[in-house]
DNA sequence: GTCTATACAACGATAGAC
DNA sequence: GTCTATCGTTGTATAGAC
């Protein structure tokens, strides 16, 4: 049951496809640019990155680079498809079933929790943010991959626990937004602005925490939890 | 006592002062620039926008804006400033007495949500993601003077609720940090990204569904929530 | 302090040989 | 496909007159 929904689901993520990636595969050599290019974004941001330097860091000429990708914007978004790519190979499949709900949620919140706070995922996200205004479509499609594909999948998780008797929700929905909300946030800032903060609890603290939040309010007494 | 530790905490979150706070107020020539630099900056982002387009978009020469401001670089971090100083005077004074813990959760989620979503906090918020790998000392100061801060306020805030017998928590600052995840969360994201999500849950029932969630954890039976 | 005009550097993108 | 060399543009920052 998990399963058919978890294909339903992630069908329907990668239904979308961000622009790269509706061709092939990307060759040796554009994936070394792309590999260069994601490594130079990643530590100076997208603005104060020269197609020069890219074409250094890859060991190719800048003629090379432009022979393979038409701009820089059009590099930068084969760069996203593929962590879009990742992200959906990583996070998606761990929504499964598991001995019990409270072992499924926090195998969920640990996923969550070490895939986002990745320095690349966050280098990532960083320069999405950045550029968003200037590839809204981009972004668009990032949030629709990502995010809202993972909420999707986990709101399924959710109603089907609840049919299972092993959860009592109201609104699935909102509960798997406050769950991931809870998971995420505590990190999520600091990790962006590389501002640590030795107050803030650590991950596994946040995860335990937001599981246990969670079973308390819509964990049924008399299911194995 | 709430407007003790308010006080005492409010004095802490000022007392790190941004580098163009620590010198008096801006004449009012220099606001104008300002301004327009932050209007500029929110709709195109720090790296698009020249500085002849802000010397125009004030009314002034472009010479006129460097007699003000050494660089790009510092007219930012004056802008940068004035947002956190508008953080401070807006969102930590909500942080008080309440006839019950539920509305003063409920005032505070609502405060947070409103404030942190206003376009205007997001603008500067993208921006400081979008160029913290290059002004690290600027995405410190903002994360101290804003997130931190307030973190700190509401976990006075929780611990105080506490010693009242309104709530029964064994981690506060956790608590602090999980409650801030949820209200935050699910529509911070949309927000930044520009990307609406209709299968989200409006403001209104995000923070009512993280204050009953609260409530259901760590809320007093006895006690009037 | 404020303006006009300009110096100087860097960037994205291309032409043409191989 | 890949390179070297270069074009045209744009940007930050400044010089000098008022």
């Amino acid at each position: 049951m998990a399963n058919a929904l978890l294909e339903k689901d992630k069908a329907a993520a990668t239904d979308f496809l961000l622009p790269s990636e509706t061709g092939a595969e990307l060759t040796a050599k554009a994936a070394q640019i792309v590999e260069a290019a994601r490594g130079l974004f990643t530590e100076h941001g997208f603005a104060a990155v020269s197609m020069d330097q890219i074409a250094k860091s890859a060991g190719v000429s800048k003629a090379t680079v432009y022979a393979y990708f038409d701009s820089k914007e059009q590099l930068f978004v084969a760069i996203v498809s593929r962590a879009c790519r990742t992200y959906a190979e990583t996070v998606m499949p761990e929504v499964r079933d598991a001995p019990d709900i409270r072992a499924a949620l926090t195998r969920i919140g640990h996923a969550v929790a070490s895939f986002l706070l990745a320095p690349r995922t966050m280098a990532i996200y960083r320069i999405i943010v950045a550029e968003g205004p200037r590839f809204p479509d981009l972004a668009r499609g990032w949030y629709e991959s990502g995010p809202r594909a993972f909420k999707r999948l986990l709101t399924s998780f959710l109603v089907e626990a609840i049919e299972k008797g092993q959860l009592k929700i109201e609104n699935p929905r909102l509960a798997a937004e406050l769950f991931c909300g809870m998971v995420r946030g505590p990190l999520y800032m600091q990790v962006l602005l590389n501002t640590p903060d030795p107050e803030s609890p650590d991950a596994e603290t946040v995860v335990n925490g937001a599981v246990e939040m969670f079973l308390r309010s819509f964990g049924v007494p008399g299911a194995r939890s």
